[in-house]
DNA sequence: ATTTCTGTACTAATACATATAGTACAGTTA
DNA sequence: TAACTGTACTATATGTATTAGTACAGAAAT
């Protein structure tokens, strides 16, 4: 018996990013905006698969990523849940991963073409909805 | 003999992009910087390698990435030179890229607690000295 | 011309990452 | 007990990344 609604979650196939991945993103962004709520069940992991047509072993690795880092709570038997917000990273893990971002990002928009203000507009947009609603 | 300069460039063991990626993203944001000046001659192919350590194949395929994409040409039996500035991608192209590295920086730091404001500063700090000084 | 430098194009071997498939086990609920 | 949950394995196939080695073509210096 399916007791939570089918997640909105698309996959493509033309996404550079593994399946996986696709997933993590998109679930983390369905929480952060509060399209899922706290407390909320999530798929479980052969119903997910099923709906994405995907190996459970998939959505389990998935699942299991957003559990370490604090997004879900899993309950053996029971199911997963949308974790309450947490700090999920240590200050120098935070620094790290920002950093990172950072640069990968920039190497990506050099030579797009873009100017500075073009791009930090569209991130602000991007941005906005996301992290001032759950402030983690 | 080597007509060129080793390039301020160092490879990390804890970065996880592949190797090929670091070299790629490297030069490039040196290009950008104007630390290597259009018309610029790079170091060759073995050189590098033997610089940095690696398989001559491994710059190779990087330094053939960055010619695809018009940082570079290449003049066979001369070496590789920094190209002139010039529009590297189509607009359909230049745009499907620059929503794919939003995309994927706001899931990068979504959940990590920074505010919008913290994270459009850190990065204007970054992208400013790199694109208003080469509008590609 | 020969030598020595340049980029380029292959094949092969190794290692790692990704995804699928199948099975099994433990906890929860009715 | 039955039917659902998450979790943990093994095995397999595929793709990517890197190293290694070899070979070839163009350019420059002697």
């Amino acid at each position: 018996m399916s007791r939570t609604t089918p997640l909105m979650l698309n996959l493509s196939a033309t996404d550079p990013r593994p399946i996986t991945r696709q997933i993590t993103d998109g679930i983390r962004r369905l929480i952060a905006t509060g399209e899922i709520a706290v407390g909320a069940q999530l798929p479980s992991v052969r119903g997910l698969a099923k709906q994405l047509t995907v190996n459970p072993n998939t959505i389990a690795k998935a699942y299991s990523e957003l559990n370490n880092e604090g997004w879900l709570d899993s309950r053996q038997g029971l199911g997963l849940f949308v974790a309450e917000p947490r700090q999920r990273f240590s200050d120098s893990e935070r620094e790290r991963r920002l950093k990172l971002a950072i640069d990968t990002f920039v190497a990506e928009v050099l030579g797009l073409g873009y100017s500075t203000d073009e791009i930090l507009e569209r991130l602000e947009t991007e941005l906005g909805p996301l992290l001032d609603k759950r402030t983690a």
